[in-house]
DNA sequence: TGCCCTACCCACCAAAAGGTAACTATTAGA
DNA sequence: TCTAATAGTTACCTTTTGGTGGGTAGGGCA
C-alpha cells in the first residue's frame, strides 16, 4: 500500500469527523450511549443507510464503540471510545460557535432557526 | 426566502469550515496573511479553481477578508477577519489532534506521513 | 400461520463536490 | 511588438456523497 501523505495536520481530523453527518452523530455521543433507533430519532433528517455508514466509518477509526446484545428483536448501542473522548472538546467547541454564528446571522437578518441549543 | 433550519450547532460550524479545503486554507492563514500565489504554494494540491471558490465562500461568510491592491500584476492578499479569528482556537486544536491522530496511526502500523508539523 | 420488531444490507439513481485545461485582463519591460 | 507576471473565470468532465426503496434475519406473539 503507497504511503498516505497527509500535509497539514488538520486534514486527518477532517477525514475522520468531516462529511455532512459525523460530527452531529459525535456530539449525540458525546453526552451519551444511544441505541441505533435514538439516534435515527435524534437526527431526524438522516437515512437508515448514511446513519450505519457513518457509524461503521467512526468505528473503523475507533472513535465510536458499538456493542451488539445478543437479543431479538436486535438491540445495538454505540458510544465514544476512550479516544473517541479525546475529540469531547472540540466537538463542544464545534457546536458552540455554530450557536454563535446561528444568533450572529440571524441578529443580522437572516431568516434562520436552530432548534436544539442542547449541548451541555 | 424559506427559512434556513439547524437541528444542533455544529451543523452550522461544518457548513462553514467544512469540505475538503476550507480548514487547511484557514490554518494557513491563521498564521499570516497571505496572497494567493502563497496560498496555492502552501497547499500544493488544491487546483486556481478551489482555492479562489473556497476563499470567495469563506468572505462570504465573514470569515476572511481579502485586500486588493491596485497594481498590475494583481496583487490580492487574504487573512481572517476579526469574526474569523473567533475561530483561530478549533483551528488549532484540529490541527493539533490530527497530528496526534497521525502518530496513533503510525504507532499503530499505518504507513502514513504528515509533511508540516507546523502549528504553533 | 402470519405479522411485528430492530438493525442493517443492497441495487440503483441523483446531486454535490472537485479536477483539468484553456482562456481573460493589464502593464512593465526586453 | 511580444512576453512575463498574477489573479481569476469558464466549460466540461469525473468522483464522491447522499437518497430511495426494496429486502434480510429470527424470535415473540395473536
Amino acid at each position: 500500500m503507497p504511503t498516505k501523505t497527509y500535509h497539514i495536520g488538520v486534514e486527518a481530523t477532517m477525514e475522520i469527523i468531516g462529511g455532512k453527518w459525523k460530527s452531529i452523530i459525535l456530539c449525540h455521543l458525546r453526552h451519551q450511549t444511544m441505541r441505533t433507533s435514538e439516534l435515527a430519532r435524534a437526527i431526524p433528517q438522516i437515512s437508515q443507510k448514511m446513519l450505519t455508514q457513518q457509524l461503521r466509518e467512526l468505528e473503523n477509526a475507533d472513535i465510536v464503540a458499538r456493542h451488539v446484545y445478543k437479543q431479538v428483536p436486535p438491540k445495538v448501542e454505540y458510544s465514544l471510545t476512550d479516544y473517541g473522548e479525546s475529540l469531547s472538546g472540540i466537538l463542544h467547541e464545534l457546536c458552540v460557535w455554530g450557536e454563535n454564528n446561528i444568533d450572529r446571522r440571524e441578529a443580522a437578518g437572516e431568516e434562520i432557526t436552530l432548534l436544539n441549543r442542547d449541548d451541555v
